[in-house]
DNA sequence: GGCAGATCGATGACATGTCAACGAAAGCGT
DNA sequence: ACGCTTTCGTTGACATGTCATCGATCTGCC
C-alpha cells in the first residue's frame, strides 16, 4: 500500500494538455467539417476508410475492426448515412450473415470534396504548429501507446487480475 | 489552385497514431474507471474538477467553463449525478439566476478513492510508456497547439472562401 | 449428417451530447 | 425609473453511442 505515485508537475502539465488539446482541437476540426462539408467526424472517417479500399467496399466488421467501433454503433451509424445517400449495403457474396458497406457515388464525391479542408485544417491547427523532431515524437509515442493497449497481456501489470487459463 | 498539401508519412504516421492513442487511451480508461469506481470519465472529470476548490464548490458556469463544456450539457450531466447523490445544487447568493454546484461527502468520497487507481491507469497505459523528453514534449506541443486555438484570432488564418473548384 | 458454439449484423432500450429556445435576472445607458 | 441587451441555467427535441439480445448463419467436431 504504498501513496500512490501522483503525476509530478511536468507529467501532470503533459496530461492536462493532452486531454485539452483532445477536447477543443476535436470541436474545431468538428465545426470546420460540418460547416464546409456538411460531414460529422464520424461520417468523414467512415468515408475516408472506405475510400482507401480499391473498390469502396468493405465487409461491416472489417469496416469496424480497422475503426475500432462495435459492429453495433457502425450500423446504426451506416443507416443514417444509408438515408443520406452517402453508402449502401450489400448482400455478401461468400457469408449470407454478412453485409458488404459499399461507397456510393455521392459518398465518394462526398469524400473527394471534403478531404483537402479537412487535412488543411489538420495542418493549420496541429501538424503544421509542430516542429519536425515533435511530429516523430508524437507518432513514437502514440504508436508505442497504441502496441501497449493492443496487447492484450498489457493487464496483467495491473494489481489484481492475475487468473489464466 | 495549389493541390493539397497531403500529410507526408511522418505526419501521417502522427496523425494515425494520435486518432488511433486517443480512441484505444478513452476505452481503456473508461473501462477500468467504471470498473474500478463505478465512474464515467465525464464524472470524474466533473468531480475531480470540483474537488480542487477550497470547499468543492462553483458556480455552474465556471465549472463548465474549465471542463470546455456547454453549460447546458454540464446542467444535463449534474441532474444526473445529483440524482446519485455525487453533487447538490445550491442557489447563489450574489446572483439569483445563478446556481453552486456542490460536492456532497458522498462525491467527495468517491473521487478520492478512485483517484488513485485512475491516476495509476494514467501512468500505466500513457505517462510510464514515455521518455522524460516525451513527456515534456507532450507537454509542450499540446499547450501550443491550446493556446492557438483559445486564440480567436486563429480563424482569420482560414483561406478566404474565394478559390473556384 | 448433425449438433454445439461462435460470429455476423440488426434492433430496441437506454445513456449521453447537441442545439435552439425559454424565463428569469443582471448589466447598462439614458 | 425605464427599456434594451446580455447572461444564467433549464428544458425538450433530437442526434449519437452503448449495451444486451436476437435470428440467421457459419465452423468445427463427432
Amino acid at each position: 500500500m504504498d501513496g500512490p505515485r501522483w503525476l509530478d508537475e511536468r507529467e501532470d502539465r503533459a496530461w492536462r494538455g493532452y486531454r485539452r488539446m483532445r477536447r477543443l482541437l476535436d470541436l474545431e476540426l468538428a465545426r470546420e467539417l460540418t460547416q464546409d462539408a456538411g460531414l460529422s467526424e464520424p461520417d468523414y472517417d467512415v468515408l475516408s476508410d472506405l475510400s482507401e479500399t480499391p473498390r469502396g467496399r468493405l465487409r461491416l466488421s472489417e469496416l469496424a475492426h480497422r475503426m475500432l467501433w462495435s459492429r453495433s454503433r457502425l450500423s446504426h451509424h451506416l443507416s443514417r448515412m444509408q438515408q443520406r445517400g452517402l453508402v449502401t449495403r450489400e448482400e455478401c457474396a461468400d457469408d449470407a450473415r454478412g453485409s458488404i458497406v459499399v461507397l456510393t457515388p455521392a459518398g465518394r464525391q462526398a469524400i473527394e470534396s471534403a478531404a483537402p479542408g479537412h487535412v488543411a485544417a489538420v495542418r493549420r491547427h496541429l501538424i503544421d504548429l509542430l516542429t519536425p523532431a515533435e511530429v516523430d515524437a508524437l507518432g513514437a509515442l502514440t504508436h508505442r501507446v497504441v502496441d501497449h493497449l493492443a496487447d492484450p497481456g498489457l493487464r496483467a501489470t495491473r494489481p489484481q487480475p492475475a487468473a489464466e487459463a
